[in-house]
This record gives structure tokens, C-alpha cells and sequence, in this order.
DNA sequence: CCTATTTTGAACTAGTCAGTCCAAAAATAC
DNA sequence: GTATTTTTGGACTGACTAGTTCAAAATAGG
């Protein structure tokens, strides 16, 4: 139990404020004026509780991961089937083709910004993308013994399969590809499920 | 004819480090000392051959367009059938997940790195996809013609199929994912063509 | 050699960058 | 109310940012 004075703004609230501009402008854009404004605090209190920017950085694309991750898993175990799961996933990236600007995902835009330039995020990267792609391999699995996807693919491969698929589109989603367009390519990369 | 004293750095090879840089680096995290010792001219030659820091990067993000777009189809035309052609592209990706560090393709990273935020780049960026989706457009016809791919999808959506796979892969092989397993969803992408 | 033209480096804005430090304010436990 | 603990804003680094300006140097044509 800490004696003294309580924080006046709440750590969950402003990682996350932090994590929407990161996600939204990148790193390298984003500038400690940017996140201060944002997270709602001065100088002194940001450095004295996340260290630097960097260190809030990994912070922000680790809590980004774990909460898509298990949103991922929430939406599998509630769908009524695996293969329906996967279909949503697509479709619901084709939408998001409607509005103008769209964010994309923090560790897809984290492995375009960074490469392997630098360590330490490319490890946050490849922990996410191996997360999102297990949570691909769980559903592909299950699809497959529900009979609902063929087996003459290796699960393990699909998924992988899958993510890239995923990513690619994300990408194209970003730089402006119409819906219609988007759906398109869904169609074709659902295609080799059958 | 310019009379008077002659530029001491070649234009073209200037415009071409230029476009390194920004390919290796990205845009934000290029400063304008970066381009002038990659670029070997002064801070004055630069204001006055290239304008600013944003027109270069416009300059060179057309430049790569042109280029990649110009060796692909020099490529679809040196190669035996269509097909071979794009098994090839997508082979030579995975070639490069091998060395550790990819600089993946220009008009993608800049496609995740702006986003929509700058509308000048948003047209380059989409103009650079259109041109590399139309090149596989003409691949993918003439392989349909020679009957080395299925003619049960579109041209047109096949095509972009394989743009937005690329665009996947790419990704993929930044985040640091292994050859095998880049082979691995190549081979599934290029399952639908059959 | 002389003049016109152009390049060039260096000095100079004026602003922003991430990050440090500290004294004053605030809130707790007692 | 007092002592303790912690937060807070603001002042302050020193380095870097993109971009401007200009006089001196260099080269061409005549």
C-alpha cells in the first residue's frame, strides 16, 4: 500500500490513449507532445512512469497484442462455427474499407516501421504475429474436424497462410482499395479453405 | 544550353541514393542529413535542386514505380510462360527472408506508413499498387491463354489476389519469418491458380 | 581577360526533439 | 496538525529539425 499523494490520471487509461496514437500515426510521427496530450500528463509524471518512448512504445504494441489476441479468441469460442470465424475476420477487414482512414494493426504497421532495425520491437513483433497466427491455427483446426475445411492442407501452413493473407489486405485496405475491390481478393483467399 | 558553372553531383545517381535511403529507412525516420551525405551535395544544392524533403521523396517514390514497374515487365517478357513468371516473383521473396534485413518494396511501406495522411502520397502510393497489379493483370491473361491457370476466377481479381499476397508476404518477411515457412504459404497462394 | 551564370559551403533562423531536474503542491497516515 | 510520500508544472539541457540566405568560388562563352 502506497502512502502520499495518488496519481491524478488513471495508468490504464492513459497506456491506452497512448497505444490509439501510436497506432494511428506510427512511431516515428508521433511526438512526446503528441502522447502528453493525449495521455493527459505532464512531462515529469510520463517519465517518472513509462520511461521513455520507447519503453512506452513496447508497453503499448505488447497490451495491443495481448487485447487483439484474446478478442480473437472471444469471437472463435462464440461463433458457431471455426470456419464462420475466419470468414467474419476477412469481412470484417472489408468494411472497415468504407471509411476513409484506417489504422490497421499495430504489429503489421510495427513490422513495415521498424524491420529489423530494431531489436527489441522486432521480438514484440514476432511474439504478436505468432500469437495472431496460433489463434488462425486453433480455428483451422477446429474447422477442419468439423469438416467444415479441407485437410488436404496442413493446418499449420493455412494458418500461416491465413495471417499473410490477413496482412496483405490490411495493407492494401490502407493505401485505399475500394470494398468491393477488397472482397474480391477475400473471395479467391477463402477459396483454397474449400 | 546553361552556361556557367556545371553541377558538381550527378543528378540522377543523387535521386537514386535518395531513394535508398528513404526505401531502408522510411520516411519519418530519414533526416535531411541522411539524404545530403547519402545524396553527396550541400544543404543550398539540395533546397535548390529538389525543393524540400517531402518533393524529394515524391520524386523518388515515382522513381521506384517506374522502376520495379519497367523490371517486372522485362521480366514477364523474358520468361518461357506466364505462369513461371509469377511462381518467380514470389520465389524471390522468400530468397530474401534468408539475409536478415529487407527493405521490402517502397510503394508498401510508404502505403503503412502514411496511411491516408498525406493525400500527395496517398496517389503515388496508389498509383505504384495499380501499375504492379496491372503488370500481374497481364500475366495473369496471358497465362489463362496459354493454360497454365484456371479461368474459373476473373483476370482482374486474380491479379489483385496475388498483389495483396505479395504485399502479405512482404510483410511477413520483415517481421523476420523464416524461408521454409514463406515457401510454405507460396505454395498455397499459388494453389488457386490451378 | 572579362562578364554572365551557376554552384557551393557556411552561417543563420526559429522551432522542435527527447529527456532531466527540482522546488512547490497535494494527499495520505498517524 | 504534522511528517511522509508522491505528483506536478515549469524551467532547463543540448542536440537536432527543416529550411533560408548570401557572398565567394568556379566555370563557361565571348
Amino acid at each position: 500500500m502506497s502512502v502520499g499523494r495518488p496519481l491524478e490520471f488513471e495508468p490504464e487509461k492513459a497506456l491506452q490513449a497512448a497505444m490509439e496514437v501510436f497506432w494511428r500515426q506510427g512511431y516515428e510521427a508521433t511526438s512526446l507532445q503528441d502522447l502528453l496530450k493525449a495521455m493527459k500528463l505532464s512531462k515529469s509524471s510520463f517519465y517518472q512512469s513509462f520511461g521513455s518512448k520507447h519503453q512506452l512504445f513496447e508497453m503499448c504494441i505488447n497490451r495491443y497484442q495481448d487485447m487483439v489476441t484474446a478478442t480473437m479468441i472471444e469471437a472463435l469460442n462464440h461463433s458457431s462455427s471455426a470456419r464462420e470465424f475466419i470468414l467474419n475476420s476477412f469481412y470484417t477487414v472489408a468494411k472497415e474499407a468504407r471509411k476513409g482512414k484506417t489504422k490497421g494493426c499495430l504489429v503489421l504497421n510495427s513490422a513495415n516501421e521498424f524491420s529489423q532495425n530494431d531489436p527489441v520491437i522486432a521480438a514484440c513483433v514476432a511474439s504478436g504475429i505468432e500469437n495472431f497466427t496460433n489463434v488462425f491455427l486453433l480455428a483451422v483446426k477446429r474447422a477442419q474436424s468439423e469438416g467444415t475445411i479441407s485437410t488436404n492442407k496442413t493446418a499449420e501452413a493455412l494458418a500461416s497462410y491465413l495471417m499473410s493473407s490477413m496482412s496483405g489486405i490490411k495493407t492494401l485496405v490502407k493505401a485505399g482499395t475500394s470494398e468491393t475491390k477488397v472482397k474480391e481478393i477475400i473471395e479467391i483467399v477463402i477459396s483454397v479453405l474449400d
